[in-house]
DNA sequence: CCAGTAACTTGCATTTTGCAAGTGTGTGGC
DNA sequence: GCCACACACTTGCAAAATGCAAGTTACTGG
C-alpha cells in the first residue's frame, strides 16, 4: 500500500495537519500522552470525559497517521500501552501555542499541562515519570 | 447575566481553545484573514472549498468569540469586510504551529501562508482569485 | 463459580457536516 | 421599467460524526 493518499483538500499543511488533529478531542489525548498517560483506562480518565467510544477511534485514528503507537506492555493479562512517535511528540509545539493563546485570551483558563509552560502557572502534577515536552522557546 | 458562560468541559486552556476553534475550517478561515482577505466571496472562494452554509457559520462563532469584528466597509451596496481582532491574530502562532508540524510530519504539504511569520519564514506564494475547485465529489 | 478490572464494541438519538439550490439587496445597461 | 449580474447569505436535506449508556471479551484472584 501506498504511504500515504492523495490529499483531501489541498496541499497547505495547515489544512492537513486540521485533517489529522483538527477536532475537539485528538489533542486532547495527545496532552494527556504527554502528561505521562498511557494506558486506555488513564485516557478515558480524562478531566473533560471523552466518550469511550470517540478515545477508541481516535486511537485509531492517530495509530494510523503515526501520531502514536500502541504496544501491549505485558502478557498474562494482555494490556496496551499508548505511546507518542517522535511524530506526536512534535505536536508538543502546537499544543504549547494552544495553551498560550487560550491563557492570554480565554478567561478563566488554566495550564494543566506538566513539564511548564512560559507562565508560570502551577500544575497539580502528579507523579510524572520522566517525560517532557520538547518545548519550544 | 454573568459576562461569560461556565467551561463546558474543563478549565484547561488547551480544551477551551479547542471549544472555539478546534474544527477543521476555523483555522483556515483565520488563516485567509491573516493573509488579506476581508470579503465573505473571498473566503468562500479558498482553496480548500468551503461550504457557504460553514462559512456563515464559522463566521458568526468567530465574531462570538472575540477573535473577528464583522463591519461594512461601503454603504451603497453594502459590502461587508471581516477582519481579526488582535486575539484572533494571536492564532498566528498557533497556525505557526501547525504549519512547521505539518511540513515536517506530513510529506508534500507545503507552506500557504503569507506575511507575518515571527521567525522570518517567508512564501513567495501568491493568491489564486476566483479560480473555482471542482474537485469535491 | 463469582466478582472485578481493563479494553473495547454496539445501539441509537442528537448534532454537525456537506452539497446544491434558492433568496434578498443593490447596480448598471438598455 | 426590465433584465442580467454580483455579493452575501439561507434553506433543505442526506450523510456522517458525536455523545451517552450499556454490553462484550479476556483474564485473574478468591
Amino acid at each position: 500500500m501506498s504511504t500515504h493518499k492523495a490529499f483531501l483538500r489541498s496541499p497547505c499543511a495547515l489544512a492537513n495537519s486540521l485533517d489529522l488533529v483538527g477536532d475537539r478531542w485528538s489533542l486532547l489525548v495527545v496532552r494527556d500522552l504527554l502528561q505521562g498517560k498511557h494506558t486506555y483506562g488513564e485516557l478515558a480518565d480524562s478531566r473533560e470525559g471523552i466518550p469511550t467510544n470517540i478515545l477508541a477511534d481516535r486511537l485509531k485514528r492517530l495509530e494510523a497517521s503515526g501520531i502514536l503507537v500502541k504496544a501491549p506492555y505485558q502478557e498474562r493479562p494482555v494490556r496496551y500501552s499508548y505511546t507518542l512517535t517522535p511524530k506526536g511528540k512534535d505536536l508538543g509545539n502546537v499544543l504549547l501555542a494552544f495553551v498560550r493563546w487560550g491563557t492570554q485570551h480565554i478567561p478563566g483558563t488554566v495550564v494543566m499541562k506538566a513539564g511548564q509552560a512560559s507562565d508560570g502557572t502551577k500544575t497539580p502534577e502528579k507523579t510524572s515519570r520522566h517525560r517532557r515536552v520538547g518545548a519550544a522557546r
